[in-house]
DNA sequence: TATGAATGAGACTTCATTCAT
DNA sequence: CATGAATGAAGTCTCATTCAT
């Protein structure tokens, strides 16, 4: 086997793990507030000693982000799917998905209300946020030309954005009720909030 | 002076020094991450040891609460005010008051979305929370009624209110933005929210 | 009893603290290599728990410098005393008086070693510790002064202040040889030292 | 080609893989404290994984070990060629050479230091250093002797190489200087100290 | 009732060393 | 023989909370 063969095996390895890790730190943030994961726990989900942790993430705000910027991708990929599938991505279905996501990947909403929040970023991690939330914008503005609403693009897919937003955030906790209560009604509101942006004038 | 008096009176000292240690503490919210607020911060603040503060919060996620429930009590207080001068409150100028607020009360809204994130929330707490919150729905109800919105009122108030929630876990700490700058723009936000959700069918 | 009363005491009982500590580090200091102290091992000598430590001193090695700093003033003060006893202290008097006490105190001339090899000093522990040194440089420069040595007295005072802590560095820890076979030596060396720089012309 | 000889080789090409581990080893601890050197520095800087090192040196406390003889056999070299050159080598040429050695080779000094304050020194190593030593002391003693010393001149070589490691050890990192003026510093000072030890009685 | 010193669990992180490949 | 991923013990330090005074 060549070295070129070997080396690039290793990557692989190298990033099926860090993967691996990647959905273990994703399954555990979902499951409980991800501040307070530790690395241990990680560790010990990923079935690996917290110094291995070390050696696919720099620290564990690295994880933290990597955890934020897979979420922020998967994201984007599932709307413009959508968007490239024949008949394009209405405004309402595009609300639909944005909330169904955020519904099965609790964790990429709690990591965004983080940063939101104030979670710091470090300069670095902003200029590697700074492209993906872009795109996702972007996506996002595509929609709202597409259903051609009234106002400045970019600032109403802002505006959804945040609406959308605000909807996990105001209920996606809400407590007392049952995940499956939880999505029902954040979808219900999502379909609210879709009936009133693109209502016709 | 009888039994009672005293008792009284030991009651309004302990109320005022209640009051004294919330108002520092929402003080030190709103100059940093309400999370990084140690105790002894807050001690040091009201000029009292840190002991003193168990004697009026069984823990620091108590006083966390407390100062939540005034934000919320207030921002009921100002949007009633704003009902009852008069011609009312229109959706648009509710939308204004409420952004403006958590825009001069950023460590509320910090710790809305912290609560809402999935900051535990213990029974107690939730019994609590409940009324107040559902005070408030109350009001944003009452201007969604007036503004003769169409759709179940509860439901279009639940979306209202998630949107504008949206609009401030969205944008107020954008990166790189002056506080002024993130003021302006969620105000705008603001206006394109109130301007779908007003808008005559 | 008055605050004032009250406060002084409390002052005071703090410093005892304080001292204790610094007394247990300096006994496990001279022990073993004090580099490999820890925080807990200093705690348990103390007994007293590793974040009582922190109460006392900000840092690990905030405490180290204090140790180093309470040997320079008991140095300076042993010499001191010597030189105001009558008859004066002789040059091979202070030898002996110096490398005694390096004898006496293996951790002071340990953490001595420790900073001159390296130790990085923050800007303001050379700011605590350029004075402190330059007691102890006055004191042996009027010894060398009184002596009536050639040369210039500051160059000739660090010269042999040099020698003394060359003695130590070079033989206190002789393998092999018990800690009364090494105070012999180094004695028995200082000597030689001082027959050097006292020799007459 | 014999067993022997294909022995041989591979003793020699293992030989030579130890001396290049050692040299990059010398480099880095000559370039910053040589306790804060790791493995992983070193096997970097030999282009070798972290494993391989431990296929020529036991441990790193092995490492160090072999780094300090090197310099010690250097220097012992450096002064016989001296004392061998034509006319011989005063004390004060000397003590000139020794302080130069050390200026331009700082991570022997430290290391010097560093097992000299108390690095532990297993009995195997004690075993290896103790000819190094007593080869070192016997040049000095030479020297002491050609220089017609009085005293014992055993005890007095050992009192010149005290010295003059002390004028080191005390002032090679003080701080706030430049290397150059350490440097000039330590040699006045080394030419204090030659000019106390060869004074004519 | 107020104090504040003490607690001690637990967080992140580093790094010499081992061992399967 | 070389590799380098994995280990895991150990280190420093923080901070909510308790409790003797």
């Amino acid at each position: 086997m060549s070295a070129a063969t070997l080396h690039a095996l290793r990557e692989k390895e190298r990033e099926s793990r860090r993967e691996l890790i990647l959905l273990a730190a994703r399954k555990l943030f979902a499951e409980k507030d991800f501040r307070s994961v530790t690395v241990r726990e990680i560790a010990r989900a990923v079935q690996v000693s917290p110094g291995t942790i070390y050696r696919y993430y720099e620290s564990l705000d690295d994880l933290f982000l990597d955890v934020f910027f897979a979420g922020a991708l998967d994201l984007t990929e599932l709307i413009d799917g959508e968007r490239n599938k024949g008949e394009g991505c209405s405004l309402r279905r595009f609300c639909e998905i944005y909330v169904g996501y955020l519904n099965e990947n609790m964790s990429f909403y709690q990591m965004m209300g983080h940063f939101m929040l104030g979670g710091r970023l470090s300069p670095e991690a902003t200029e590697r946020l700074n492209p993906i939330m872009r795109e996702l914008m972007d996506s996002i503005e595509g929609i709202v030309r597409e259903a051609a609403l009234e106002g400045e693009t970019r600032l109403v897919a802002h505006a959804l954005f945040s609406a959308l937003n605000g909807v996990m955030i105001s209920y996606a906790r809400y407590p007392g009720r049952s995940l499956e209560e939880i999505r029902r009604h954040t979808l219900r509101l999502a379909a609210v909030v879709a009936g009133f942006f693109e209502r016709e004038t």
